[in-house]
DNA sequence: CAGAGTTTTGAGCGAGTGCTCAAGACGCGG
DNA sequence: CCGCGTCTTGAGCACTCGCTCAAAACTCTG
């Protein structure tokens, strides 16, 4: 029964990384967590990389499928945001969200970890373009701005917000607070009357043309 | 002189974090980089996460005393952005940014580092609430959210786009622009029309009595 | 039950780590 | 010139790392 300890693996590769940070996760600590020899971890996956990068996939695909219902259900930004502030509090005693800020960390240094780490990211990017394109629809704001890449600025300010908590948890609380204050105005755009909605487009195109010619 | 071999140290200790990542950094390492025995870093800081803390602060200071007139220039949020792409490009073959990144990532998993790496990404965050308390003056933006927070908010984010962009270099610059783009959003608030404004000051208000019923 | 194939084990290698230490090099007042 | 205190050095200790390997322990087929 192979699955059996290559599962073990996984589960055990997620959990250190969590509980014990990159920088203490080996063969022997993750054979460890997993209660089976670290030899294992080779002949199962040739490296402490390839298993790392086996288990960001193996963990990415769990949650995001697990929070899949949670993100439909979601209609506006400041909606996105309080999600985003639940996963934070559930997840960050073992969550695949806090993983993913470790592996991003740890990528910087290894860099076969990126393509894997990038690739489970993208799974949470995927899902948060997702949802802003149906949240913006019909808003100003949707026209102006990139859904695409306004969903990766988002999932990496996540990430660093999730980082930044690790050294100043009191600060990390507040900045979520801001961000969704903030939220709070591409609603109020929303539903202004016909008048200050053409004022706003008018100035918004002002302002991409201005880019524009950079 | 003291002061030659501990500026060696310093300089060779922030210089190493950035080339090699926080992962290859150690007393050997960045006395090869400094040119001097490895002893000496325990006999000048007692430990290397000693040095490291040094140095952070040595580099933030450095830093942040270097752009402070560009940040004094700074008249509205997309500039404010635009100088923080600035100093993303130029910054990250060598700069502090990704030292700061660097560090709050190695600070999860080694939490001596965390006290150190707070106070230099504090500097940041001071300087950047100063700007923005400035740019935001009269906004309706400033009477609603905290700036504080949106400074930490800010600062965090782009940590975490520095992080991110060592996975996925392209992503990362879509993520700027859309960043960008969303700067525009508040700006348009502050000159639209009188009638427009109170109806933006008045939806805001909703909001925020929402958010306060929780 | 025998044998083949797969999975698991513990020991071990070379390299790198933080840190210590005795010994030397250096400058400088007496 | 001596002696003293600061600074620097290379060797070395105990430890962890990724990874390998031969042997043992299983599982399954004939």
């Amino acid at each position: 029964m192979s699955e059996g300890t290559r599962e073990k693996l996984l589960d055990g590769a997620l959990r250190t990384v969590v509980e014990q940070g990159i920088g203490k996760t080996s063969a022997r600590t993750i054979a460890a967590a997993a209660g089976v020899n670290q030899a294992l971890v080779f002949y199962h996956f040739g490296s402490v990389d390839e298993l790392l990068a086996a288990a960001c996939r193996f963990g990415a695909e769990q949650r995001v499928a697990r929070y899949r219902e949670r993100f439909a259900s979601v209609r506006t930004l400041a909606e996105l945001l309080e999600l985003g502030r639940e996963l934070h509090a559930q997840e960050r005693a073992g969550g695949h969200v806090a993983v993913l800020a470790q592996l991003l960390a740890g990528a910087q240094t290894h860099p076969r970890l990126a393509p894997a780490t990038a690739a489970g990211l993208a799974l949470w990017i995927e899902e948060i373009e997702r949802v802003l394109a149906r949240v913006l629809e019909g808003s100003p704001v949707a026209e102006f701005t990139d859904a695409g890449g306004l969903a990766r600025a988002l999932a990496s300010a996540f990430v660093g917000l999730e980082l930044y908590e690790g050294v100043d948890p009191r600060g990390a609380a507040g900045a979520l607070d801001a961000l969704e204050q903030l939220a709070g105005l591409a609603e109020v755009l929303e539903d202004l009357g016909p008048v200050a909605q053409r004022a706003v487009r008018a100035r918004l195109r002002r302002g991409a043309a201005k880019r524009g010619e950079r």
